[in-house]
DNA sequence: GTTTGCTTCGAAAACGTTTTCGAAGCTATA
DNA sequence: TATAGCTTCGAAAACGTTTTCGAAGCAAAC
C-alpha cells in the first residue's frame, strides 16, 4: 500500500477527502484538513507526479531549453544560470517547477524539443538561441504549448524578450565614430542566429546615421570561440584599409582576437579599438578591459517568467497587461579598449 | 480520441498490439509491427510520459542536479555542460532522457532534491557540489534511488567519481618546493564542500613530504568570486612572513587575486607564484597565464553515466565491472605563473 | 413533521499506457 | 482426425491521482 491510499487508510478516511484536503478544496472540514496535512508531513507524502499529471493533463512543470552544442553566444559565465534563477523566483510563487532541457551537441534542437513536448514532460517552455528561421516556433504553435523565446525568430509573431542587439550595435558605431573612427568592422555569429541579423541591422543603421558606406568585407562571421577570435584577428589585420575598430556581437572570441593582434605586433586599444556586446568576466579581465554593455540577467529571467505566465490560461489573470514582445535594454560599461583616435589615424592612449 | 487509442483505431487493431509493436515485444507479427511503426511516425505519435511512467513505475529519465546558488567551484566556463554532454551520450544509447535539476539560490538543496525524488520525476540522479556531510546521500539511499555523486561526501560509502583534488594539491606543493618555495599558502572554499577537505589533506601531505611544518594562517578560506580573490590577495600581502606562492583550489578568485596584488604593487609570477586547480578560460587569459591542471570533462561525464548505469538493475549487465568509486586524474598544464624562485627569495623570470 | 439548504464526505470514473493471460488460428505430428 | 505446439492477437487490469456527483448528516425554516 503506497501513496495517497496509505495516507487515507492511516487516517481512516477516504482517498478523495485526503486529496481534496491536500489540494485545499472548499468542501473539506478545516479540522480534517489540518489532520491530513500533518499526517502528510509526518509520513513525508508527496503526490506522485505521473498519477497527477495523467489525471490533470498537466505537469505543473516548465522546461527551459538550452543547447549544450553551440557555445551559446552569451555563455562565457553563468549566463543561463543567472537567467534561470530569475525565472525560478517567478515560478516558485505559483508552485510551478522549472527544469532545464539541454539539447546535446549531437542532436537536432527541433527534434529534441519535439520529443520532449510530445512526451508531455512540460506544460510550457522557454527556448533560447533562436535562429533566424527557427522550426521550433511552428512546432510549439502547432502543439499549442505556451512558450516564450529568449530572442525572437525572424519576423514571425510570437512572445519574446530579446537583448537589445540592434540598439547596442548602432550605439557602438555612434560611439566609435564620435571617437574618430570611420573604418569600423563588425563580428557576427557564424550560424544563422537571429541576433546576428539584428546586430548587422543595427550596425548598418549606425553607419547610415553618419553617412558611412557599408563595406561588406568589414562584416566578418566569427566562430564563437578563442580560435574564432584568432581567425577574426588575422582577417582584420589582412584587410585593406585595415579597420581601426571592431564591434563584437559577443565576447567569447575576444581573447583569441587579443592574441592574434599581439602576435601581429599590434596593440589593442591603440591599433584597434574594440567594443563587445556583453560585459562578462572576459571583458573585465582582458587587458585592456573591453568596453561593453551590461544588464541584470536575473531581472531578465523574471520578465521571461512573468511574460510566459501571462500567456498561460491558468495564470493569465495574475499578469494581465504584460508586453509579449519586448526589447531588453543594455547599459554601457565604458572601459579602456576604445579610446579616441588621434590625428595620425592611430588610437590615442 | 487521442494517444495510442487513436493510433489503434486508425489501424483497426487493438491497443495492446500497438503498444507491443512500438516497444518491440516478441509476440507481434513483423508485418503488423512495420505497419504500426509507420503509422506512428506518420501521425507523430509519441507515448505520453505520464501514462507510461504511471504504469511502469519508472520514468526513463535521469536528473542531473546542479546548484545555481553557489557559483560552483569549477564553473567559470561551461563545466557542467561539458560533463552533461558526456553523460548524455551514454544515456542516449539506452533511450534514457537526462534533465537538469538546478536548485535555485533561495532553496535548500536537500529539500529540493527530496521534492523531486518524492514526486517520482526521475529514476536516478547525479548530484554534484557535494558537502563534507551531505544530507542528500542519506536521502537518496533511504529512497532507494540509484545515484552517483560528482565528488564524494565525507567517508560514507556511495558511488562517486571525483576530480583528483588531493593529488593535485600534493603535486602542486611538490612543484613549488622544487622551484624553491617554502612559504606556500593554499586557498580553500568558504563552504564545507568536501573538495576543500581533500585539497587541504593533499596540501598537508605535500608539506609533510618535504618536512615543512603546516602553518594554519597559510590555509585561507576564500569566497569563490572576484571579490573573494581580492580579499585573498590582501590577506596574503598582510601575512608575515609573506608566502612566496599560493595554490588555489579553484580558479574563480584568480582575477581578483591578480588585481589585489597589482594594487599592492606586487607582481604575479615574480613576487607571488600561483597554481590553480583547473584550467579554464581564466587561467589561460590572465597575464601571466596560470599553471593549472586539465582533464576531459566529456570523458568524465561518460564515466559518470556508465557508472550510474552499472548501479541500476535494468542496465547493470551492460556495464558489469565498473569501479563505483573513482578518482579522476588531472594533467599538469605548466604556464608562467610559478617560475623558479631565485636566491634572493624573489621569483625569477 | 416536513422541507430546504448547507456542509462534509466517499464511491467511482477517468487520465494513457503497459502487461498479463487467455483464446484463436495455424501447422505439424501422431 | 485428434492432439500438441507455436504464433499472434485482444480484453482487461493496473499504476496513483483528481474530480464529479450523489448521499448523508445536520440545522434552520416553514
Amino acid at each position: 500500500m503506497k501513496g495517497i491510499r496509505a495516507l487515507a487508510r492511516h487516517l481512516n478516511i477516504s482517498v478523495s477527502t485526503v486529496s481534496k484536503a491536500l489540494n485545499g478544496r472548499f468542501d473539506t472540514n478545516a479540522e480534517t484538513r489540518k489532520r491530513v496535512l500533518e499526517a502528510a508531513a509526518e509520513l513525508g507524502y508527496v503526490a506522485n507526479q505521473a498519477g497527477r499529471a495523467l489525471r490533470q493533463g498537466a505537469t505543473r512543470t516548465v522546461g527551459f531549453m538550452i543547447e549544450s552544442n553551440q557555445a551559446s553566444p552569451t555563455d562565457s559565465d553563468n549566463f543561463f544560470m543567472a537567467v534561470y534563477d530569475g525565472v525560478q523566483t517567478v515560478f516558485r510563487r505559483h508552485h510551478l517547477d522549472l527544469i532545464v532541457l539541454p539539447c546535446a551537441s549531437d542532436e537536432d534542437p527541433a527534434d529534441y524539443l519535439g520529443r520532449m513536448v510530445a512526451r508531455g514532460l512540460v506544460d510550457a517552455v522557454i527556448i533560447s538561441a533562436t535562429r533566424r528561421k527557427d522550426p521550433r516556433i511552428a512546432l510549439l504553435e502547432k502543439a499549442r504549448i505556451p512558450f516564450i523565446a529568449l530572442g525572437r525568430s525572424g519576423d514571425v509573431s510570437h512572445p519574446w524578450i530579446e537583448l537589445d542587439f540592434e540598439g547596442v550595435a548602432r550605439q557602438s558605431v555612434h560611439r566609435l565614430v564620435e571617437r574618430g573612427h570611420r573604418n569600423i568592422a563588425v563580428s557576427l555569429p557564424a550560424t544563422d542566429l537571429n541576433l546576428g541579423y539584428l546586430f548587422l541591422k543595427g550596425y548598418k543603421r549606425g553607419l547610415k546615421d553618419h553617412a558611412i558606406p557599408f563595406e561588406p568585407a568589414y562584416a566578418i562571421h566569427t566562430e564563437s570561440s578563442e580560435d574564432g577570435g584568432y581567425q577574426l584577428g588575422t582577417t582584420l589585420i589582412g584587410l585593406s584599409p585595415r579597420p581601426s575598430a571592431v564591434i563584437l556581437s559577443y565576447e567569447l572570441p575576444a581573447p583569441g582576437l587579443y592574441r592574434a593582434l599581439h602576435d601581429g605586433g599590434l596593440v589593442i586599444g591603440k591599433d584597434l579599438g574594440v567594443i563587445a556586446f556583453r560585459e562578462s568576466p572576459i571583458t573585465r579581465h582582458l587587458v585592456p578591459r573591453i568596453t561593453s554593455y551590461r544588464t541584470s540577467l536575473k531581472d531578465l529571467g523574471v520578465a521571461l517568467g512573468e511574460t510566459l505566465l501571462s500567456t498561460m490560461p491558468d495564470f493569465r489573470e495574475a499578469y494581465p497587461d504584460s508586453e509579449h514582445q519586448r526589447i531588453w535594454p543594455m547599459e554601457l560599461v565604458a572601459a579602456d579598449s576604445d579610446p579616441y583616435l588621434d590625428k595620425r589615424g592611430r588610437n590615442r592612449k
